[in-house]
DNA sequence: CGCGTTGTGAAGAACCGGTGAACCGGCCGT
DNA sequence: ACGGCCGGTTCACCGGTTCTTCACAACGCG
């Protein structure tokens, strides 16, 4: 082992993709010993999957939005040369990964060729087609969609992570970065409370040091800035002992008496 | 093998992916006989290819401008990997497909999740190795074509993909190529805020190094360059933590009472 | 009432971007 | 081969912005 120069390999549990959705996968096949395997990986990993026994319309396949298709061109019989060639014209994003029994050399050349991305040999090991079927959505991903993220409208506030910056009744809030990163992640986390050491460690990047008051800090500054681009509705909402909570919510009027009022609770 | 279902298969003439260059190779192996066999194919298709007897230096790489680089993990030891991980890092739009020996799945699933497109086993016909590099390109070059779009004319500027220059009011800017890429990145996205490291990555091809300022100096010589062909527009705007936004906007006159004016700020 | 937690303001440190210039390597004409 | 030109890269400096930290006040909770 040790004479073999790829000593060392082991295999690495994937960084979590944050925010990234899980990849959606189909497959076309009915092996059921190689599905039951597969299947239960996927699951382990949290992907969404489907199983379709048989060659599936390209319409049913792009209602179903896939990121990528493993199929098996064997149960498809000679058909399945068409079938892949019709899917790599019409469905020119998604992955395809063949995964069929013994083939020759040229029909791999032909398969791969005609569009397909990667074809794994059966029997495989359901972790190297997942981790084909990664790198496929990998490189595919990697040049597409950088756009993707929708801005988010919530209370009088519109969050534009193409802008890196909140809006409210279309100004700008003037946040930092690190402002608007702090409340895109509590909005993003909307209705949920928050603990300090979270949000530091998704915001700043690594753990925060115990004593460390930025979050705090800049709590404020982005409630004044938010106060100051829209008075009427209150943001961000302090647990006590916890963290905070992100939830629009028009602010309570002051009345015209106010020393009558009970003081009013600064968070809730 | 009538009774074959994928029956039929031949190897077909690549269709001639019109206009665009060959593929630019690079080969980091040191088996004769492979690489015989597999040069001659190359030459034949006509693709641009190197031969390298051991790891290059990324930098190197760099220059070459690749398209996709094969590579036998196993002829650079144990260090392999380590080079393997800096690659798929600083060049993360490079096709890398390994072409090894002998290989456990677990070394396999961790050459992939590392970043590698493909994992070829050794002995392979080199017709197969191409046809997966072709895989890897078509897959990188699907999404990233833009080619063929036609000019944009956004505030006073003229942007002409097929000169590679910009004009304002009928004059050119002298951009060099550089300048161009840069400010054509920045039209194509306009109104987003695109970070330094989007900006060098998609012009650059590569991974930016921290402590790079390239950008800020390019984006300093095409600020000049248009404001001397365009003087009364802004095109470019900074956003401080993040990077630059292009949007044409006319120029703010100068009052001649300085004193009422408030300060712009310097972005937005 | 007292302790721990959170809000607040300010000051210094750290960082960032604009700028000019030196530097480097390839290309060209002599 | 030589030197100059050109485009690109790197460096150092500076002014301005942003972040961190600290001290203290205000507050919540037992």
């Amino acid at each position: 082992m040790t004479e073999n120069p790829l000593a060392g390999a082991e295999i690495e549990r994937r960084p979590a993709t944050s925010g990234e959705p899980f990849p959606r996968l189909a497959v076309i096949d009915n092996d059921s010993g190689h599905l039951q395997v597969l299947t239960r990986r996927l699951d382990r990993l949290g992907w969404e999957h489907r199983v379709l026994g048989a060659a599936v319309p390209e319409r049913d396949l792009v209602t179903m939005r896939l990121g990528a298709l493993v199929v098996d061109l064997g149960i498809l019989g000679p058909g399945g040369w068409d079938y892949l060639e019709r899917l790599t014209g019409t469905l020119p994003g998604l992955g395809i990964v063949v995964c069929t029994g013994r083939s020759t050399v040229a029909q791999r050349v032909r398969g791969l060729r005609m569009g397909a991305d990667d074809w794994v040999t059966k029997p495989c090991h359901p972790e190297e087609l997942i981790a084909r079927v990664e790198a496929v959505l990998r490189r595919r991903r990697r040049t597409e969609a950088p756009a993707a993220r929708s801005p988010m409208l919530t209370g009088e506030l519109e969050v534009r992570s193409d802008q890196f910056q909140a809006f409210a009744a279309g100004r700008t809030c003037e946040l930092t970065r690190r402002e608007f990163e702090l409340l895109a992640l509590l909005a993003d986390a909307e209705g949920r409370v928050l603990e300090r050491e979270e949000v530091y460690q998704r915001v700043w990047g690594y753990a925060m040091a115990r004593g460390d008051r930025s979050v705090d800090v800049f709590v404020r500054k982005l409630r004044q800035k938010l106060e100051k681009a829209s008075p009427t509705w209150r943001y961000i909402h302090t647990h006590f002992g916890v963290g905070y909570r992100f939830a629009p919510e028009p602010a309570a009027v002051e009345e015209a008496v106010p020393e009558v009022v009970a003081p009013e609770r600064a968070y809730v």
